[in-house]
DNA sequence: ACCATTTTTTGGAGCGCTCCAAGAATTTTA
DNA sequence: TAAAATTCTTGGAGCGCTCCAAAAAATGGT
């Protein structure tokens, strides 16, 4: 590859004046400007090399998304709440006009990833690990962390998962529900587990301070209706896993209502109650979390813990984008009711 | 910022040592490694510039999304398409263990965007502008383009527009309709644009290829049927206009079949049946194009012109990264009849 | 204690560029 | 036509790093 140098040797001139040929052409006289572009098109240079300049002016003029836990970039694209944060990030990037590197890293390369990444900023998925954290400050570069606060001086942006959660459960049991299953997340490779109750195996930690949080919330829901979370049973799955709709109904037959942790959870529980010819919200109902686009379109439309996600992503991008001072945002969310949910009646399965 | 000299200095050690410690540690002695990480830490330096050894090693182990024409980022990824067609470049991503950026450019600064990416190569939406394949080809790097076909010379994946269009109105012509409207695409910022059979403005190309080729092929399904598209009602709107139901349905009401140049326009029809009462496919019969995952869950599902979406990504990605001959990959579709296509009965509106 | 090995550390070279102060060339003014 | 003003071009400095051949230090064997 040729450099301004080499460029410079053909044309007769100077480095220096190469470079303004191609970064502030009205500074060089127009004849010799020509002469530098014939030299540049005979050497088949293709203007300066971003390195060289990067190096010297110092900005990558880009913010980097690391996805939460040990999860693929291209497993945030597939989920629907993943895909509507990125969308709110990259709504930001648009106005800011900057690149919006999605950033990859396996379970191994992940902090070096972060070492290396060519990006003024960052923006992490929620996520447990505290390393990660210590490997963006290290590189002193602005970041905020998602769902999941960690201190003072960490921005931080989360929803009140809590309430969302405990507003989920006293919609249910005011429509009269009192037979519950919990579908949460599984944060490990690997089938569905069900925890039923009274069994030894049964914990309630999710691992991800987010899924614990809404557990949680769900716990609290159920106990001001006088029910304990200890009878009900929780089966845990990878987000998206087609199975997750047929191990609730054969695992928990008796349960009239479904809580989960993501709309996309409650999609395929209600994927597979069509495939069953199970009746939703007459034989069972469900809510989903997120109240991403993709609720309102579900068949029935589907009644959900709502947050502005797209805001939320959007949100981020700015405080990495302005490196204000740290601020830690709890971001409320909704019940939207919609079709997905009503009073239980008898079951004819 | 200190640098590998500073801390080399503090330590009493060189650069290169320093750089030892923070890449190849097991070539350091311990006693000194330490001595060096403690300077490391004392000096608060957080680990080696990725700048500098971007300059001198070359790679920025990234490749660069451009959406189509103008559009931004944040546009591609709230359309089905976009954001199937970004998994799939993900997929290839997370495979590589490559950062997928994704790279804005207004109309004035997409060719500066090029120019400066900090990418190993290029996905080009698909777009009729040729500056953009040039800026790119300066460059040297390999790149692919989309859905536009640029020689022999030049990579490029397309799918077969042409008979995916044809086979969505033979489909309904053979059902028995005879009454239809196409939604097309505006490419131009502004509301939906109406071009009633004998007007003055009509025209059948949309500006880019991808449109012109559906439109044609749709020209050519109608004259096997021995109608003409000249008789046929053309609304272009911008993809994910809302008002672009209203907009059919009120001029267009003797329509009996719509058909789209994407699922994004079907949903947005399919939306407004619903608010209306109209019924799908009673009165009206619609057809999407793109077979994304949205299509099967629309209310009735839909009948769409299926392309592999995912597949069209993560091929693309793929050849960037494997950098071979250039070729020119045209893929197949096939059209998914679902439920929001019958044949016609007398309408009641 | 000396020499041969092996292990560890060093510092020059170079990656490609932009900035900038200073020098050279050209144009304007009197 | 010479001096002054203006426009254009130059090349050194420096951005921070990694590689590598060579020097230095440590180790081992006799």
């Amino acid at each position: 590859m040729p450099t301004l140098a080499d460029v410079g040797k053909a044309a007769g001139v100077s480095r220096g004046t190469v470079s303004n040929v191609f970064n502030r052409p009205e500074l060089v006289r127009p004849e010799l400007r020509e002469r530098v572009e014939a030299a540049a098109r005979a050497l088949g240079f293709g203007g300066p090399d971003p390195k060289g300049r990067l190096l010297r002016d110092g900005k990558f003029n880009a913010i980097g998304f690391m996805p939460p836990g040990a999860y693929a970039i291209s497993e945030v694209m597939r989920s629907p709440y993943g895909r509507e944060l990125v969308l709110g990030v990259s709504l930001a990037c648009d106005e800011a006009g900057t690149t919006l590197s999605l950033v990859n890293g396996t379970d191994n390369t992940r902090f070096a990833s972060i070492r290396d990444a060519l990006v003024d900023g960052f923006i992490l998925g929620h996520s447990a690990d505290i390393g990660l954290i210590v490997s963006v400050q290290r590189r002193r570069l602005p970041f905020v962390i998602l769902e999941s606060d960690a201190g003072p001086d960490i921005n931080s942006i989360k929803i009140d998962g809590r309430s969302g959660a405990v507003a989920a459960v006293r919609h249910l049991t005011g429509l009269g529900h009192r037979h519950f299953a919990i579908l949460s997340v599984r944060r490990t490779p690997g089938p569905p587990i069900v925890h039923m109750p009274g069994q030894a195996t049964r914990r309630l930690l999710a691992g991800f301070p987010l899924d614990d949080e809404r557990l949680d919330g769900f716990k609290q829901g159920l106990a001001e209706a006088n029910l304990s979370i200890d009878n009900v049973p929780i089966i845990e799955t990878i987000p998206g896993e087609p199975s997750a709709g047929a191990v609730v109904f054969d695992r928990v037959p008796e349960a009239t209502a479904i809580l989960t942790m993501s709309d996309w959870q409650a999609i395929t529980i209600l994927d597979e109650a069509v495939r069953r010819g199970i009746d939703v919200p007459g034989h069972v109902s469900v809510v989903g979390f997120d109240g991403t686009a993709e609720s309102a379109r579900t068949t029935p439309p589907m009644t959900t813990v709502a947050q502005d996600v797209i805001g939320k992503g959007r949100l981020a991008a700015r405080m990495v984008l302005d490196n204000e001072a740290p601020r830690q945002v709890v971001l409320p969310v909704e019940l939207v009711v919609r079709a997905s949910t009503a009073a239980p009646r008898t079951k004819i399965r």
